[in-house]
RNA sequence: GACUCGGUAGCUCAGCUGGAUAGAGCUACAGCCUUCUAAGCUGUAGGUCAUUGGUUCGAAUCCAAUCCGGGUCACCA
């Protein structure tokens, strides 16, 4: 935090500021800001902060009365513009900010469209998110990640990062070969255009299709005598697809036709549903490309003796020093494993984007493979190595336990997101509130309020923790969730419309306020919570979680809404007050706005 | 087994750099629409913060042990 600019200073990092100073003047001792605890005042007690003091009486040889005493007399008489008022309970020294500090606060920003925001600061972070496999469609878990992903960068960039959104497309291996098999075996030449499927869930049928007919082969081998370990390898199915696997590297023509063709029909079916849940990327690595990435930094990693070779020649690196094992990092047969080619592309986005950071968002079942990658990454000395962090998120499970493809429990991404919109449908017709909408306007707001009430609940949580979705509640509309914020926009919107006239002539601006009528408390506690937004922006960029945005917009909507049920806008008792409660309406407005587009989710004017 | 993450209200989650009587939402119950959008507001009910011990002025928060659950420990990705 910088002391030089006041007026963008946090309240509470003001009063560090000037707490440390008053015992810096009072006791002759140098105090650093960051000792000084200040908690927001429980409602139980009077006043707006407070200072724990228990940190410093035994420093300073006080009693916490005598030391709440003095500070408190020497704060209120040195910063008459910030705090009117202390008293002191226990170790506890409660300070009230002055109403002229939030009215003045609600004046400066509440026109201001970047409220929350930072000056860029010529940083960039790579985000590297979404990830798919091209052998299947995207599920819930993906869009966990996706929303994730998409949200941190813009969280990023509110504080002031460029950003580079990319993309790992995983679209070579044996799970795509099963796919490709069982389109030969079974498909009779179909396509998504002929079936009118969407081009992943028609390759992904074909996946689930091999493994039914891998299944009944080991069950018919196993009948035949065979035990259950020799029939999974022996079935003429999994021969088939591993023969495709070597096929494909070898570049056999064929092969790489139906691949590239079976590949094309996937990528479009996953447009259009980033296209629906808004997700986007500046750059996109196909796994095709990199995999033979990191060969040299191999060689490289022996000749700085990093890596060292067994006998049978593969290529290792020992890890047991850092707590870790040993890790393979070339076969013996001079072909690289996974960690080699995320190496290798660690490096390769170095050179195209030089980033100060690189952002992975992957989940939690690979923590132990990015400390590993980043420990490499640093052994060679890799530009890049100290900024690779590991976005870990938690499975997403269902009331009924864990997703399992087998079970047939998958939450196919496309149908969730589809009938998200149908019930927003449903409610909105049910409500009436938007019947002079046109068609195009309707699919949209449904779009909205559908889409937002999913993205809001999976980024709701600590993206650290595995979650439960479960589909009845993460459909309701009412509390902790996305439709009510945008309800509570709509609202405010509502109200802005209404009271044109004041918005464009008088500019809400309000310079004094009568000492008939102080700040009531709702009024103050909803300037109190709007406050707090650039600093909420911060936390949520230097914890790398989305859910501090989440909270804190859930908790300025309840707060207006406590406000607007108790104080008229429109019939204020008084000029100045009908002022003062537009500029915390649109401000209110426009911080719930800024903070849902954090997190991806558009604000309808009306719903 | 080793390592790792977690266990807070009936359910889903906040709170965890130690601070006042542990908070929301959902559910249940009771109220509030002649006044700016009731997808709203107000109230009631709901807790041995897994257990035990420790550290100290003070512990849901830190430490240790135990119990329970997840993840990882592939020449898979």
């Amino acid at each position: 935090m910088q002391p030089t600019n006041v007026k963008n200073m946090s309240v509470v990092a003001q009063i560090k500021q000037v707490t440390a100073k008053a015992i810096t003047a009072l006791y002759a001792i140098d105090i650093d800001d960051a000792a000084i605890l200040v908690n927001t005042t429980k409602p139980e007690f009077e006043g707006d902060y407070t200072v724990v003091l228990f940190a410093f009486v035994k420093q300073l040889k006080k009693s916490p009365d005598a030391l709440g005493q003095e500070l408190g007399d020497y704060l209120v008489a040195n910063n008459p513009t910030l705090l009117t008022a202390y008293n002191v309970i226990k170790g506890f020294l409660n300070l009230s900010i002055t109403d002229s500090y939030w009215l003045n606060f609600t004046n400066t920003n509440f026109n201001n469209e970047h409220f929350g925001k930072a000056a860029p600061n010529s940083k960039r972070v790579m985000v590297e998110y979404s990830s798919p496999n091209t052998n299947k469609p995207l599920h819930l878990g993906h869009l966990r990640n996706n929303f994730l992903g998409w949200s941190i960068a813009e969280i990023l960039k509110a504080n002031g990062y460029d950003i580079v959104k990319t993309c790992i497309v995983n679209d070579r291996g044996i799970h795509i070969c099963k796919s490709m098999i069982a389109w030969q075996l079974f498909a009779n030449g179909a396509t998504p255009e002929s079936t009118g499927m969407k081009g992943d869930h028609f390759v992904g049928d074909y996946y689930v299709k091999f493994n039914d007919a891998y299944k009944l082969e080991i069950e018919q081998l196993i009948a035949s005598g065979v035990t259950k370990d020799q029939a999974e390898k022996d079935a003429p199915i999994m021969k088939a697809a591993q023969q495709m696997l070597i096929d494909w590297e070898a570049g056999k023509p064929d092969v790489m036709q139906l691949w590239q063709t079976m590949n094309t029909w996937v990528y479009a079916g996953f447009n259009t549903t980033y296209n629906s849940i808004g997700s986007d990327f500046d750059k996109t690595y196909y796994e095709s490309n990199t995999y033979l990435l990191g060969k040299d930094l191999v060689e490289q990693g022996l000749e700085k003796q990093v890596f060292f070779q067994k006998e049978d020649s593969s290529v290792w690196i020992d890890l047991t020093a850092d707590g870790l094992d040993e890790k393979i990092v070339r076969r013996k047969d001079g072909t690289s494993v996974y960690i080699t080619q995320d190496i290798g592309l660690a490096e390769q986005k170095q050179k195209e984007f030089n980033a100060d950071q690189s952002i992975y968002v992957v989940g939690d079942e690979q923590n132990y493979h990015f400390k590993v990658l980043k420990l490499i990454c640093q052994k060679l000395g890799l530009p890049s190595a100290d900024g690779i962090f590991h976005l870990s998120y938690g499975m997403v499970e269902l009331p009924t336990g864990k997703m399992k493809s087998r079970e047939g429990t998958v939450v196919d991404a496309d149908d969730l997101v589809a009938e998200m919109i149908n019930i927003s449908q449903q409610k909105t017709e049910e409500l009436g509130k938007v019947k002079d909408f046109s068609n195009d306007e309707l699919l949209s707001l449904y779009n909205t309020i559908g889409l937002g009430a999913l993205k809001f609940f999976l980024l709701r949580v600590d993206p650290k923790k595995k979650m439960v979705f479960n589909p009845e509640e993460s459909i309701d509309f009412h509390g902790f969730t996305g439709p009510f914020i945008q309800y509570t926009h709509a609202r405010i919107k509502s109200i802005l419309r209404k009271m044109e006239q004041e918005v464009s002539s008088f500019k809400f601006q309000v310079s004094s306020i009568d000492s008939d009528s102080p700040l009531l408390p709702l009024e103050k506690s909803l300037a109190i919570t709007l406050e707090l937004f650039p600093t909420v922006i911060g936390e949520a960029a230097t914890e790398h979680d989305p859910s501090k945005v989440a909270i804190y917009i859930f908790n300025v909507a309840k707060t207006f809404n406590s406000f607007y049920t108790e104080h008229s806008i429109a019939n204020a008792e008084s000029e100045e007050k009908k002022l003062l409660r537009l500029q915390l309406s649109q401000l209110s407005a426009q911080v719930l706005k800024t903070g849902m587009q954090l997190l991806g989710i558009g604000v309808p004017e009306r719903m």
